[in-house]
DNA sequence: ATGAACACGATAATCGTTTTCATTTAGGAG
DNA sequence: CTCCTAAATGAAAACGATTATCGTGTTCAT
């Protein structure tokens, strides 16, 4: 095609496993839990192709990335690729996908007035689900 | 008096001198960057003491902290102490101090429609502030 | 089947932040 | 004012998550 950036993307055994880990698993993981989850199940991936793994598919949208309060990184596979946000249970972890356009709007509304550009954000809303609540 | 945690808090030069050069600088600044401004202004206070006394003040709710998209704490002392969120210049720090009471509503509305109760959420947009885009 | 580009992974390096611990200091008691 | 002790300081070492290195192993188009 070109000299650009095309983003090979081979098929590899550990980049399998990581991505079928991540079927199954529904709640925000660290790199160094899903590697452990890796371990467990026998898979033989190191933790440094986990991180690189993760990384990609952040990049590819494939997977959704946030932070813990203490600065570490989270990792997701999210149904939707659209761009979205989280409620999560401080408990359990379960997680819902939420969309709010208007939100959005209003977040690039502010950031224009003030003369901001190349805006981008974060938003995650903490509760407690129904079942720890009880 | 009792055994319980009264919180001392002792006035030291230090102290004195981080709390001042917060009350200068109003944008949201990494605590290595505080260090470095007091160093340049000839205060002889160690890069310790500095993340130690923002931690303190984070705490007792003087000093309000984010996190930059790659994990790196800042620290700014917020105008106003009612619950606000920040638009934040990812070049320079620069910030905006911003309310969103429509916002806050929906988060509330949205959790609650998902069964989630006692809410808390987080929220920061970054951009690049018109003097940094120039 | 071949080989060049890509991927792997053990290890070392980064880098922000915290801990350690010996020394200094604030500030109340006398 | 002097003493005393808990609190504070800070240089250096430890930490911990993430990234870079680099020699070896794999993929896959030809």
């Amino acid at each position: 095609m070109n000299g650009s950036t095309p983003t090979p993307a081979r098929t590899t055994r550990q980049r399998t496993e990581v991505t079928a880990l991540l079927q199954e698993v529904n709640d925000f993981l660290t790199a160094q839990q899903l590697h452990g989850l890796l371990r467990e199940r026998g898979a033989k991936v190191g933790l440094t192709t986990v991180y690189r793994t993760l990384q990609r598919m952040v990049e590819t949208g494939e997977v959704d990335a946030t932070r813990t309060p203490d600065g570490e990184q989270l990792f997701r596979q999210c149904s939707r690729s659209r761009h979205h946000h989280h409620l999560v249970c401080r408990m359990c972890g379960r997680t819902v996908e939420i969309e709010g356009p208007a939100m959005e709007r209003w977040t690039e509304k502010v950031a224009d007035q003030h003369g901001y550009t190349d805006i981008a954000h974060t938003l995650e809303i903490f509760g407690t689900c129904s079942a720890c609540a009880r």
